[in-house]
DNA sequence: ACGCCAAAATCCGTATACCGTTTATGCAGG
DNA sequence: CCTGCATAAACGGTATACGGATTTTGGCGT
């Protein structure tokens, strides 16, 4: 009865929404309609929709040479973190107070993952771990209007997180303060969790505000020649 | 170059977000692709587009015959009502903050035309003087991703705002409210604007849950055409 | 060598056509 | 009259095709 694959467009949808949390699309990449209609052995008209609901939703933009991932401007960065701030203490307190066992159980285990990850310096599991994690907790959010629109809001910085988490005292602040956050989720304690996920998005707006600042004066040099990506056919 | 209506779907969408704001589409009508491209004069294709993204928006939902106004639960109300209060209080605290001479004459303008439509008792001027309103405070706010989520939820009652103002006295205490707003704007105190906003919006989550269930409860009784499986009372 | 311009390629936007599913309609049997 | 069933209509989903704008490519003139 559970049918996401009713419709391409859904499945295209969820395929590109998961390939952008996962940071699997670099910002110099193309996303062509025709060459994601072949990927999936389809026609563009789907592959196209899909990619037109994400420009919708604001991860994308449309050039005229294929869509793209959406340049965050500084003023942007300060602008999402304003609503992220106003949300997240809010909705994490909501989780908290409606957490369910196997919710629990979860983030434990989300938690888990990611500090056996920082111990191996596996940059890619963590990040996956890191997504369970959220998409844990948010689904103990009962407000679906609430928890999508965090994860919208989320989802901005997710397709760069990889970057910040270069420098390595950031990374460890960064599990630091998930861990406290964790423990919170475990003692219900609503409160706590606003107080510390509000702490959290401050000291996350700084990383995402430098590294993105680092990206813009080194792009300043590097003028990318064209590159050709290779083709495949089916 | 200041032409967003470069393409049709933008052109097409826009019109259409209007109309659901101005509730020009009824609960029971139905919005069929090949009747809107008919009417612009398009093909299938940008009219198809422009309402899935409505429907991608929380707007409309698809059914089997056309796409319609989603219809929103007591429980969805009660959720949506839950971000408003968290958003719009702090984004016309900010409004408040930036407010420009022109916008202030704007504010006030649409404050007063509504005014004169409470008078006359003409609704539908009153519509749209209270969409003027408000679209001229989300002008002030500087945060874009704020205003136009704000923008989000407000338009998901803007659809079903004119039945609640068949009860005269909660249209009173609404205008009420707009006024009381109105003033904090004018004298630019962000703090009694929240404080305002928050108010209002508890009055108003009241308001739209008591018009909901009467819609509900009265629709019971509406079945046209005929059945076969259910059957009427004799 | 250098730039300028035209031809080619790329890719978005839009149009048209087909198909499958769901709903309505009409007809025959009780 | 009601019920069941077959047939038609409506509509969303998808495929294919065309056009136009923009960028790339390649050669020609200076």
């Amino acid at each position: 009865m559970q049918k996401p694959s009713d419709n391409l467009v859904e499945t295209i949808y969820a395929e590109l929404r998961l390939r952008l949390q996962r940071s699997d699309v670099s910002p110099s990449d193309r996303l062509v309609d025709t060459e994601i209609a072949g990927r999936y052995g389809v026609s563009r008209v789907p592959a196209r929709e899909a990619l037109l609901r994400l420009v919708a939703e604001g991860y994308l933009v449309g050039t005229t040479r294929g869509f793209a991932l959406r340049q965050l401007s500084l003023e942007d960065i300060a602008d999402l973190f304003e609503m992220r701030r106003q949300l997240e203490p809010r909705a994490a307190a909501n989780a908290a107070r409606d957490m369910t066992p196997d919710i629990e159980a979860e983030l434990t285990d989300a938690m888990t993952r990611i500090e056996a990850a920082l111990a191996d310096g596996d940059l890619r599991v963590l990040m996956d771990a890191n997504v369970d994690f959220r998409n844990a907790w948010l689904n103990a959010v009962r407000n679906r209007h609430m928890a999508d629109t965090v994860a919208r809001f989320m989802n901005y910085f997710q397709s760069v997180r990889l970057d910040s988490f270069t420098d390595k005292d950031m990374l460890k602040q960064y599990i630091d303060g998930l861990s406290r956050i964790h423990a919170a989720f475990v003692a219900r304690d609503p409160v706590r969790i606003a107080e510390y996920m509000t702490l959290y998005m401050f000291a996350a707006e700084q990383a995402f505000l430098a590294v993105r600042q680092r990206q813009l004066t080194e792009s300043e040099t590097a003028r990318p020649s064209r590159r050709k990506k290779d083709k495949q056919g089916r």
